[in-house]
DNA sequence: GTCAATAGAATGTCATGACATACTCACTTG
DNA sequence: CAAGTGAGTATGTCATGACATTCTATTGAC
């Protein structure tokens, strides 16, 4: 099974990258079906002209990827269509926006205040030291999402209230210089308070999906903790899970 | 900055995990600091007595893994100990069993029945096709945790109730040859029904943890498509995200 | 027919060598 | 002082070459 690929010595673009770029079109487009066996990677390497360890180095992203697997000893085939998507660290407000919706946001509370002791334990601060407070209503096409509780430490820099009605928190620190890394993430479920129900426009004692967050920038350094609570009818987390 | 390795060219265990496995020791023992500036990778090479490329597969699995960042041009630096944890594809069974609890498991309906539209898409299947369809209890340590509802395609073989009051479902599907690849998964809350809320030992309308899930081999087959509900006191989803 | 050994196939690992590109800093010029 | 340029640094990409290990199928012996 000869590949099909096009892939250009004299692109920008590394010859890996293209590779995968091409394996993924094919395998959309069907030209690759599930259970296809591939030819073995010296051969593929020769059909492209590349080197083994180019030819290499794109599979090994396709395998983590999801697109294919291999077994030492046998060969490679395509598994597709069903791709992993990668957990990634962003902010509500940039999901939102990327999957089209128009996020809005109302600034409740604004503020420094002691951090209690299991957010102090997250930011790593002093049990009592003061942090930055906020609260938000994050609506999508005029309807209530989510209740947004964050906490900042005060160390990387001055965030307004003003701003933050402007633009997003991530935004906010990117701005101060923080480099987001990863974030450990709990998502659960909750019965919405009074105060909750509320601001999501329904009634008291619905279900409401709870989201625990701590993010570290590339220094390991917290720097927000937060938990925020979605309504459970317009929301919830997807993500893909890999075998190993 | 020396690196203290210790690298067996005699180990069966490739060079380049040991590399892996000596930097994150390093790093959970505090001998790499976060922050802490390492060598540039030809010198790190020199020092462990690798070539480049071994050292660099290492690094990249540790970037992946989120204890260093690279920049190019500039260096490469130590994040952690916050790592990555990777989103794994196993049961509850599994999980649970991993974590130290005594997971029991209560088979309350078994059988074949037709597919409603929405699990025959997940599956694959025409509408109305028959499927396996069964929902269990899950216990830990006597204290119920989870109502499963699952949907498995007849065409990879035989389940009895009586195996699967015995072993968990993926496991039962694995002894049938099929080889796990990845699953979709969606999480978020709902209010329990009676039913569920009976079961699961608490009142009518708390809020449960609602996850739903399609699995695929490694052939891009749905080979099990299920809908579960936990006690959102006793369980919830965690994650790791990473910024890219 | 069953079991063990062997050969072939393919992935996994590792090395040497070289060039490209992005980043930072210092110096020069306006 | 600010902006631009060039050099140095380090990661990113790619190639050639070789050996190790795992898996499967075939063959031979019992």
């Amino acid at each position: 099974m000869a590949l099909n690929l096009k892939i250009s010595k004299d692109s920008p673009v590394p010859l890996y990258h293209q590779v995968v770029q091409g394996f993924e079109d094919a395998v959309n487009a069907g030209e690759l079906p599930p259970g296809t066996k591939l030819e073995n990677e010296i051969e593929l390497a020769r059909q492209l002209g590349l080197s083994r360890p180019t030819m290499r180095k794109a599979m090994d992203e396709l395998v983590r990827a999801g697109l294919l697997v291999r077994k030492r000893g046998v060969g490679t085939q395509v598994v597709a269509p069903s791709v992993r998507r990668p957990l990634q660290l962003s902010s509500l407000h940039d999901d939102l926006a990327k999957s089209g919706s128009r996020p809005t946001t109302k600034v409740l509370e604004f503020g420094t205040a002691p951090a209690p002791a299991e957010v102090a334990g997250h930011l790593g601060l002093a049990a009592g030291a003061d942090a930055y407070h906020m609260i938000r209503l994050r609506s999508v096409d005029g309807k209530p999402l989510a209740v947004m509780e964050n906490w900042v430490p005060l160390a990387f820099g001055t965030l307004t209230e003003e701003e933050l009605a402007e633009r997003g928190l991530y935004d906010l620190l990117r701005g101060l210089g923080i480099n987001f890394h990863l974030a450990h993430q709990r998502v659960g479920a909750a019965l919405a308070t009074r105060y909750q129900a509320d601001l999501l426009e329904m009634e008291p004692r619905e279900a409401v999906v709870t989201m625990e967050r701590t993010a570290t920038d590339d220094q390991g350094r917290p720097v927000e903790t937060g938990h925020h609570v979605y309504a459970a009818d317009l929301y919830s987390f997807e993500m893909t899970l890999m075998q190993h």
